[in-house]
DNA sequence: TGTACATCAGTGAACGCGCGTTCACTGATGTAC
DNA sequence: TGTACATCAGTGAACGCGCGTTCACTGATGTAC
């Protein structure tokens, strides 16, 4: 069969999709080509005409999962002030309902253990992601010296990757939930807007 | 050949610690039997004179590596007031040792990304790990509620992981460390001893 | 005291399986003549 | 307008490899007689 000149770059895109899903899922290393072929509607030796090799996906797959959470942020925030926009953005975060989708979720709270494992295509694509989402938290920050706004949403940004892993990391679920909450009040305390809960939206990452 | 009595409890115990170093390095579906048996000075085949299968080994090895952190902060704070206790515990997680060596650091910050996708057995054994590194914790900080401490030792916990398991996770060295600095310096901060800076022990975890 | 046998931690070949990758092939459509 | 050929995304069998697990075997030592 002859295809349309779009379909080629239609079908890439699915299997970018269905990757981003499942690596988020399931790890770099807990994935196959042939299973990820398959949830995008085609044969694992089609792979080849898309991709050189596996990296090269799990490459893609990242940079697209960062796009999701980024496109998701801007969609969950737009027209919101600074202020809003952050307290939002740590409830979508720091929620069971991003603790319970990892496939669609934050690549930094699901990958981060995979990575130093990674080859260097992978792993700058990481880098990428993880510059790009807290450029986004610090610009949200009250106004301090840049510094002091660099440093602290990067220590919210690993204080929120780090309490989903671990809500996920945890079977019991009263822990999980309670390690869930602690996180969140607290990261929404020191973001440095102290005022009175404007946030009862409960926005969906 | 026959062997002593004890024989056989020391050959468990060395591949219980091979193994204990290799999950953490490369999770527990990146090490196979094979390797660890032969980093603990055997042959494959003899594993399953010590464990019914892979994931009973895994078990162990968290449960040991749980051990193994515990014991360090015993030996490392041991004598001290619990605000230097504290100092040095966050010093020693939150530093470039730790990040550089996750053969012999804390299963919390190697490990959680890939708990969801373990057996029964392996969860419990983590779930306890937590639960008793932040019941520790929280000994140590100030006077509060129990309720609040507990929090607190929750939040920091998920912080001091997750800049550990970010600044693995980042290739490039100076947002890695200084994701590091950033964290380690808010921790101590709302640890809740807010006085001058004692701590230039800079110990190892 | 001496001999035959039991024990059992550890060996190493073999198993079935799933993986990433390769490759000869398919077949609907566009193009050349 | 009609026929022969080129294109190329996608197919599916096959490859070598490493994995977890099984199993017949080894061989030094303790025990029974």
């Amino acid at each position: 069969m002859r295809y349309s000149d779009t379909h080629k770059a239609e079908t890439r895109k699915k299997v970018v999709q269905a990757a981003a899903a499942a690596v988020r899922a399931k790890g770099p290393d807990g994935v196959g080509v042939a299973e990820i072929m398959a949830e995008a509607g085609l044969t694992h030796g089609g792979f080849y005409a898309h991709f050189p090799n596996k990296e090269a996906l799990v490459a893609a797959a990242i940079e697209e999962a960062f796009d999701q959470t980024r496109r998701r942020f801007a969609r969950l925030t737009q027209a919101m002030s600074p202020r809003e926009a952050l307290i939002t953005f740590v409830e979508a975060y720091v929620s069971k309902d991003h603790r319970n989708n990892p496939q669609r979720g934050c690549p930094i709270s699901t990958l981060s253990n995979d990575l130093p494992r990674q080859g260097p295509i992978v792993r700058a694509a990481f880098d990428a992601g993880v510059a790009n989402l807290i450029a986004r938290l610090e610009d949200w920050l009250p106004a301090q010296d840049r510094t002091a706004r660099h440093g602290l949403a990067s220590s919210l940004m690993a204080e929120m990757a780090g309490a989903v892993a671990l809500s996920r990391a945890v079977s019991n679920t009263a822990i999980s939930e309670q390690l869930l909450e602690a996180s969140r009040v607290r990261i929404k305390e020191r973001a440095g807007y102290s005022e009175p809960d404007v946030a009862k939206l409960s926005p969906r990452l």
